[in-house]
DNA sequence: GTCTATATGCGGATAGAC
DNA sequence: GTCTATCCGCATATAGAC
């Protein structure tokens, strides 16, 4: 209806009847499920016939690649600048300010993000490929940065690939159970996983005052 | 094929044919997601034909209904079991047992998690109702705890709530990307979840040593 | 680019014999 | 309790006019 239910930065340069098409597909798909979704829901909510649908996109399939790839490709520019070589900031800080875009992502764009962590088995062959390689930059980048943080003294990990999903899977968990109807706002959550993730690596910085830091 | 794909515990009292009809089900379900498996799937993998289904099974539906329910009540079982008044150790101990018998379960058992988590939407009335009262227990129990150890001081955390949710959902998602193909075994996993919730939550005994506590 | 109409196949579930 | 045969509705996608 009134518009804007996804990620505007993801989203923008499609046009006035794909931005349309992708915003219901985006809602039915998170709602219901790739396959429960029927190109006549997402035609009748985009306000076309449903045939209207195939002048835009080849397929149902086509329209969840591009909701999945730019989604991830928004997923992964939030890590790339929260850990940017030029951002400011120690690992942990580095990390910190990560965790919660990463998080508030996953809970703002909840529908989004819905689709893109549980819509993968459904996605054909390029569009497949085109996110795995996404997802395995975001793991890197971070990954990295853990890393540094050990080799720093900064963090205290015993196992940085383990930990660093660990991190991240806590993180990608939001979009199942962030719910915008609760008290908690996007915020609210992203500032207590920046917390928790800090304790998990063992941050050094004052990780156990009295109760958690801020 | 062979058998023995899903927690024996869980559905021994079935009968060889659910049994069989239960066990294809969960593979189907668990690879393709509810509306992407069909009867004849299920048929077929269980050694019937696709109208045999429906003699053990009112409906798909129905199938699903018995995963979810009896998944539900094995992973509360285990919750329980760890958490049990007369269970020994520390809150900070119980819960480092809680979190890996959980943990551990939702990777050696990844395809009967994976419908009991990922599959909650496709339930009709009475099933979706018994499972949600199933999980208010497991949080319930959960967040009881996390409390008794911030009152006794053991652990550190502002808000107990948020924190229990927390830990779930790390535990939780393993069902997603757990790949028994991988170098690590559910007790890898389980030990690490361990040692990350504890110190998540603030654990007093030897949080931060060198890297990790043991 | 949008519509109406429709081809075509598939999936859930049932009927009725054995 | 299992089978074969089948009904029936629905979903994806196309055809062709405007």
């Amino acid at each position: 209806m009134t518009a804007q239910r996804v990620d505007p930065d993801a989203f923008v340069e499609l046009g006035e009847t794909r931005r349309r098409i992708v915003d219901a597909a985006v809602e039915a798909f998170a709602d219901r499920g790739f396959h429960a979704t029927t190109t006549r829901d997402i035609a009748l909510a985009a306000g076309l016939s449903p045939a209207g649908l195939y002048v835009h996109y080849a397929s149902k399939a086509a329209v969840l690649g591009e909701v999945s790839r730019r989604g991830h490709e928004a997923a992964l520019r939030l890590v790339q600048t929260a850990l940017a070589d030029d951002a400011p900031g120690s690992c942990a800080e580095r990390l910190r300010g990560c965790v919660e875009t990463f998080t508030s992502w996953h809970a703002r764009h909840h529908t989004v993000a819905r689709v893109v962590q549980y819509e993968l088995g459904a996605l054909d062959g390029d569009d497949r490929a085109a996110v795995a390689s996404t997802r395995r930059a975001i793991e890197r980048l971070v990954e990295a940065e853990v890393r540094r943080g050990v080799g720093s003294g900064e963090l205290a990990v015993d196992d940085p690939h383990a930990a660093t999903r660990a991190v991240l899977s806590l993180c990608i968990d939001v979009a199942r159970w962030y719910d915008p109807r609760g008290r908690e706002s996007p915020d609210d959550v992203a500032a207590l996983y920046g917390r928790l993730v800090l304790r998990m690596l063992g941050a050094a910085t004052g990780a156990r005052a009295t109760t958690e830091d801020t």
